[in-house]
DNA sequence: CGGCGATGGCTAACTCGATTAGCTTTCCGG
DNA sequence: CCGGAAAGCTAATCGAGTTAGCCATCGCCG
């Protein structure tokens, strides 16, 4: 019988897009070894256990959505590089449900190696870089960043979810939350008291 | 030997105490066996299947989140409100971790009874309530509802997952939040196409 | 061209969690 | 006090993950 041809990048890759497909919790690695035609063990002469299959999946698909984000937003900041980099945000996650799941989830206890936590800072700093413009000051930069994270990743995961019960009206209310977040970065009240700790600015801790 | 005295109620208060501490996912029939001090097949005596257990977990869950928002709100609107809300919201959030991953996740095939649809659209309801006060007619009334709901999701689940670097900031940055939402709510630009639209205002389907 | 070591795939077997079958014991109403 | 329903238990099955160990294939080197 020939051989498969397989290597560590085809099957992360055959698994990424398989839990687009199923999900990304229901990715089994009897499903991915039938989706390569191969019996479930021989998996395992490319990947440590689920637990790494995930891992690598989870760092393929942030690499991944670092690009998509970034390529919208280079160079830009202000509201329009936010409506951009809401816009390829959700798109991503549309596109790619079960990659985005592996990228919003909990890392498991040490799952959090070096490359994820820079990856999850080269997206931070995106959003830093889109919300340069607005005049942030001092520590309200980085709740910035987290107002924006949170609420494409909370909109993102609520419609994933199948949570909003009207279909039709989804691509609307997420240009009202885009709107509403710039509105209200141009518009939140300063608290004089918070814009002294300016040098509590950490840019890569999000 | 003496028997244990459980009974379907017993058993799933006690699976939703467990999955505080170990999480709704690691969740798991021979765990809760042992602490009830009784071996696993027993548990079928009072819950159908671990789905069953979860179902029941997440709806019991559900109930007790609403009560806790439902008591601040009450009787309220504008501002104050949300703010109100939104402390709520994340208290229990934090008060409750794997209980809240039971009420956002999203539910299994079939899993989506009734009594979900029903208490969704409560909580749903509540946000309806706490919005009104700001000027928002017609579809933007169920947009802002999907902004606060996405927002106050989004951030309580960063939160639970760690995905905030600087543990000291997030209460900050949760009031920061706040203050966006509401302060965009008050000058978000209102789309004149959009607010012809307003026959369309469906209040139990957000 | 032949050989050979590394590599990739396979079968068999084990572990663990969920679940079912069927037995036994306890409890409670009559 | 008695009989059956209810609640626990042990034994056993099933599926997913994983390991061990066997064998075929590939590519390279003499």
């Amino acid at each position: 019988m020939p051989r498969a041809g397989l290597d560590p990048a085809t099957v992360i890759e055959a698994g990424a897009a398989l839990a687009d497909e199923v999900g990304f919790e229901k990715l089994t690695m009897g499903l991915l070894a039938e989706r390569l035609g191969v019996r479930t063990p021989s998996l395992y002469k490319h990947v440590d256990s689920i637990e790494a299959l995930r891992r690598g999946i989870t760092l393929q698909a942030m690499r991944d959505f670092r690009d998509a984000v970034a390529r919208v937003a280079v160079g830009r900041a202000g509201p329009g590089a936010v409506r951009a980099f809401a816009d390829a945000y959700r798109r991503w996650a549309v596109a790619h449900p079960g990659r985005y799941s592996s990228v919003v989830r909990a890392p498991d206890a040490g799952d959090e190696d070096e490359e994820h936590r820079r990856l999850s800072n080269e997206v931070m700093q995106i959003m830093y870089d889109v919300l340069a413009g607005f005049e942030l000051r001092g520590t309200h930069a980085v709740d910035a960043a987290r107002v924006l994270r949170s609420s494409l990743h909370g909109f993102a995961t609520v419609e994933a979810a199948g949570g909003f019960g009207l279909p039709r009206d989804v691509d609307r209310s997420y240009r009202f939350l885009i709107d509403t977040i710039i509105a209200g970065l141009q518009n939140v009240p300063v608290d004089p008291a918070e814009d002294a700790s300016s040098r509590e600015f950490h840019p890569t801790s999000g």
